[in-house]
DNA sequence: TCCACTAACATACAGTCTGTATGGAACAGG
DNA sequence: CCTGTTCCATACAGACTGTATGTTAGTGGA
């Protein structure tokens, strides 16, 4: 009954086709309908192979998961260098100014629905913690933490700790794009989140009269 | 409708038993495993019954889930709001002094095991956005939102948009909690995230000298 | 050109897991 | 005594994942 698959010369371009479709596919329906909901037969139905192709390029079905991240956050991250390095060219500020703007633009990029519900919602609870760690300090971190580095030996922003910092600044943000996309009233929630984020990175700048040994972790 | 008075001493008990037996177990398994790597015939032969009594209790798998993340919720603000009201007795501050210690202990309180992955890690992929934020508005946002409320009617918070303040900062905790956990020197990194919460507060106090409409939402 | 040999799939199958349907024991009420 | 309901155990059907196996196009060597 099953028509047989009339397969051309396999050229690598074809190949590496199989793969884009594969991972296009995934990617579309895991942000869709999230990761255990989405079988590897609808993927493969909807990249028009079988499960034999995904079996070969991939591990396993994390591991298709985790290429179809890795894409998403790698894509954001370029994104992101070009809309800043283009701004850091015409409009040449210190560190900190670059860095506070680049949370805006940042938060803006943010709202893609696609990375949202990959990277942020099912990326964690996929792969575990140390997996989805290491993905995001590769793309998403070091971006960051060279930034507020660089405003660090500028002098405009005190001297704290760059991991902590690092890793809250990027859940802070990662949380007001969440809470944008499902604001009833975009455009207000973007304006609302927009300045309770500048208003907490004022607490990072040199504040003269603070002692910054004020919290020593025992409450 | 009407509802007679319904007297089965033992065996409404032993039901209850049934029902905790099955609450502990799946919460115990949840927290290690993760929610896909547990099977619901782990879960029974942990609580020593089997699939049919989880299916009468529970409308599925991740019903189930629901009570055991509504369960953590629950215990965590109880020994928050214990906690608060606690140091409010004892030592009376304003609102905002009061939600600054408040975050701090939320730090040490948030460095649960449990708490962590089945709320913050796996909660939002099993459960989707709106049961999640249903669940942790009912248990934790609002007294977030009740305390910022208070701070700004004291006039100690400057008058921002509370609702994405709350989430924001809920997130900021959360993340910072996660962090400690995962850090390889707790003590440290417990004091590090303390600092760096505290630094960024600092921006939400009463800033004469800043106008609230620097960031308009347009990059 | 012939012959391995391998990459790139397709297909069939086995194991596991979830949810449901069925059955039964205990108990309350009429 | 009969009946209905609660509470749970068991059996079963469907779905899904990963693997084993088959098949074909390309490739390098002799």
């Amino acid at each position: 009954m099953s028509v047989p698959r009339i397969r051309r010369s396999r050229s690598a371009e074809h190949v590496a086709d199989t793969r884009r479709a594969l991972l296009r596919a995934a990617r579309e329906l895991f942000a869709e309908r999230g990761y255990a909901a989405t079988g590897t037969e609808d993927i493969v139905a909807a990249a028009a192979v079988t499960r034999g192709a995904l079996y070969h390029h991939f591990k396993d079905k994390a591991d298709l998961f985790r290429a179809v991240m890795a894409e998403c956050a790698q894509e954001m991250a370029e994104r992101l260098v070009a809309q800043e390095t283009a701004r850091a060219e015409t409009n040449p500020g210190d560190a900190w100014q670059l860095l506070r703007s680049g949370f805006q633009s940042f938060l803006d990029a943010c709202n893609d629905a696609q990375f949202q519900r990959i990277v942020l919602i099912e990326g964690p609870a996929v792969l575990g913690h140390s997996a989805w760690d290491a993905l995001v300090e590769e793309h998403g971190y070091v971006l960051l933490a060279e930034a507020l580095t660089d405003a660090i030996r500028e002098g405009n922003v005190d001297d704290l700790p760059v991991g902590p910092l690092t890793r809250m600044l990027a859940a802070l943000i990662s949380e007001a794009s969440l809470y944008i996309a499902r604001a009833d009233d975009h455009v207000r929630a973007r304006q609302e989140a927009g300045l309770v984020l500048e208003r907490l990175l004022i607490g990072l700048g040199r504040v003269p009269g603070v002692s910054p040994a004020l919290v020593t972790g025992q409450s």
